[in-house]
DNA sequence: AATGAGTGTTGCACATGATGCAACGACGAG
DNA sequence: CTCGTCGTTGCATCATGTGCAACACTCATT
C-alpha cells in the first residue's frame, strides 16, 4: 500500500469536515508542512481541493462531479427513485434506499416525510449499523462467516435501552431478519423513532439494496407503522422485479 | 508535485468513463500491473474505488459520502466574507448577505459602512420580504409555483409611496429580477435608503444567498449607487464560483 | 519603525518508499 | 494437457518523496 497516496486520501475525510489551513493539515497528518502542502498541490491540481481567499483548504468541484458519476454507478437508485415517491405520497412517512458497500451502509436516496415532524438523517451518510433496519437486511443477506467476521468487529453503541447490545445479538437478529425477510428498528437508534424495512434483491436473487420507512413515535405508534410492512415490502418487490428485470447495468 | 498522488489520482476520473479491470488502468496511467494494482489497492482502502464481482473497480460510495459531508458543513457566510470585506474596502457603502429560510429572508452577514450615515439593520433579523433587494433575489430563483404561493401570504406594507403595494406587483417584480440576474430596492422601505443586489449561485446553479450595497440618498444619488452594480456583480460572481469550488488557483 | 509571532513557500541532501521486472498462481478455453 | 490471460508477490534498484532549515510575507504589538 503506497504511503504517499495514503496520506493524500486521508486528507480528504479531513477537509470535508470543514475548511482547514496548511498547519492544521500536516499537523492531524503528522507530516512536516512541506510535505503536506505538496500532497495539497496534488490534490488541487487535480480539483479534488480547493483553495478558497483566506488560503484555507477545501473540497473541490472536481469530487462532486466524480461523486455524481459514482451514484450514477450505483444504478438501483435510478429505478428505485419513483417506487420511492409513490410510497411516500401514499403513507407520507420518511423513505430511505440504502446500500452495503466496504463495512458501511450508506443512504443514497430518502424521501422526506410529509408530516412536519421528521427524522435527521442525511443522504451518503453512514448509517448506525448495528441498529438500523436497512442495515440488518443488507448484512442478513452476506455470507454466514462475513457477517460473523464484520459482526466482531463492530461496535455496539447503546443509543437507547433497545440498542443491539454486542455481536451475539446482532447475529441472532441478522438470522431472524434472513427468515423473515423484513426487518425494524423500534427505538432502537432514537428511543422516539420507529422503522419498517424491506430487501431489494437483483437478478441473482442476492440483496442488492434495502429501503425503509422511519416515522417518530408522536406521529403513528409501533403498531400502526407495522401494519404498513406489507405495502412496504411490495413496493420493495416492485423495485426488484423492475430492477433485475431491466437486466445487465450499464 | 508528488508523482504517485498523480497517478493515484488520474485513476479516478478515468473509471468515472466505467469499469475497468487491473491491466486497462495499467495502459492508460502508463505504468506496470504491479504499479497499478497498488495505486488502486489504496484507493479501495480509503473506499474511494470499488472491485466489483468481475474484479473490476469502478468509483465507490465513498466519494459520494464525502462530497455530501462537505456540502452540509460548507457555510456561505464563510467563504463570502472576505469578498464583502473587500467589496465595503472599495465602495465604502453597507453591504449585506442574506439568505432564504423558512418563509424568511435573514440578513446573515454584514459590514457596516465608513460613512457615518448608516442604515439599521441587524444580523439575523428578518427583511423586509416584498421590497428588500435580496428578498427579491432569493424569492425569484424559486419554483413558480412556490413563489405564488408565497407572495399570496404575505402581507404588503406601504413603508413608502414606493413599497410593493400587493401580491401581483410582487410577483411581476420577482419576474424581472430572475430574468436580469440583479435587483435594486429605491425607497420601498426607507424613503431616503437605497440598494443594489446581486445573486449567488452554487454548484447546481440555484441562489443559495443574495448579497447588497446600500446606501442613504444624502451619500450617493440612486444613479451613482447603480453605476456600481457591475463591481457587485462581480463580487457576487466571485463568491459563486468560490462557493461552488470551481475556481481559480493562486 | 522595529520587533516578533504566525503564516506559506523554496532548495536541497538523504534514504525511504515507490518502481518495474520476473516469476508464480489461478482460471478458462481450445 | 497446454497455452494464454489476468491478478498477485518478492525483490533489487534508484527515482521520489521526505524533513530540515532558511526565506518571504502579513499582521499585531511596542
Amino acid at each position: 500500500m503506497s504511503q504517499t497516496v495514503d496520506r493524500a486520501l486521508s486528507i480528504l475525510p479531513l477537509l470535508a469536515q470543514g475548511p482547514a489551513d496548511l498547519g492544521q493539515v500536516a499537523d492531524r497528518l503528522g507530516v512536516h508542512k512541506s510535505t503536506a502542502l505538496r500532497l495539497l498541490r496534488t490534490l488541487h491540481d487535480h480539483g479534488l481541493v480547493y483553495r478558497q481567499q483566506d488560503q484555507r483548504y477545501r473540497l473541490g468541484a472536481r469530487l462532486f462531479a466524480l461523486a455524481q458519476e459514482a451514484v450514477e454507478n450505483l444504478d438501483v437508485r435510478d429505478v428505485a427513485h419513483p417506487h420511492l415517491v409513490t410510497l411516500n405520497e401514499q403513507i407520507g412517512h420518511t423513505v430511505h434506499l440504502a446500500v452495503y458497500e466496504e463495512s458501511e451502509v450508506l443512504y443514497i436516496d430518502k424521501v422526506e416525510s410529509r408530516y412536519p415532524v421528521r427524522m435527521y438523517s442525511r443522504i451518503g451518510k453512514p448509517v448506525a449499523i448495528t441498529v438500523a433496519a436497512v442495515a440488518k437486511l443488507l448484512l442478513g443477506d452476506l455470507p454466514e462467516h462475513e457477517r460473523r467476521a464484520i459482526a466482531d468487529k463492530l461496535d455496539y453503541p447503546m443509543y437507547t435501552s433497545r440498542s443491539t447490545p454486542n455481536a451475539a445479538a446482532f447475529l441472532k437478529e441478522l438470522a431472524a431478519v434472513r427468515e423473515q425477510g423484513w426487518a425494524t428498528d423500534l427505538g432502537g437508534h432514537e428511543e422516539s423513532i420507529n422503522c419498517i424495512g424491506a430487501p431489494i434483491r437483483g437478478a441473482a436473487g442476492r440483496v442488492v439494496a434495502a429501503m425503509s420507512v422511519s416515522a417518530p413515535n408522536v406521529v403513528v405508534t409501533a403498531e400502526e407503522l407495522l401494519t404498513l410492512l406489507p405495502l412496504v415490502r411490495r413496493t420493495a418487490d416492485a423495485i426488484s422485479r423492475e430492477y433485475s428485470g431491466s437486466g445487465t447495468p450499464h
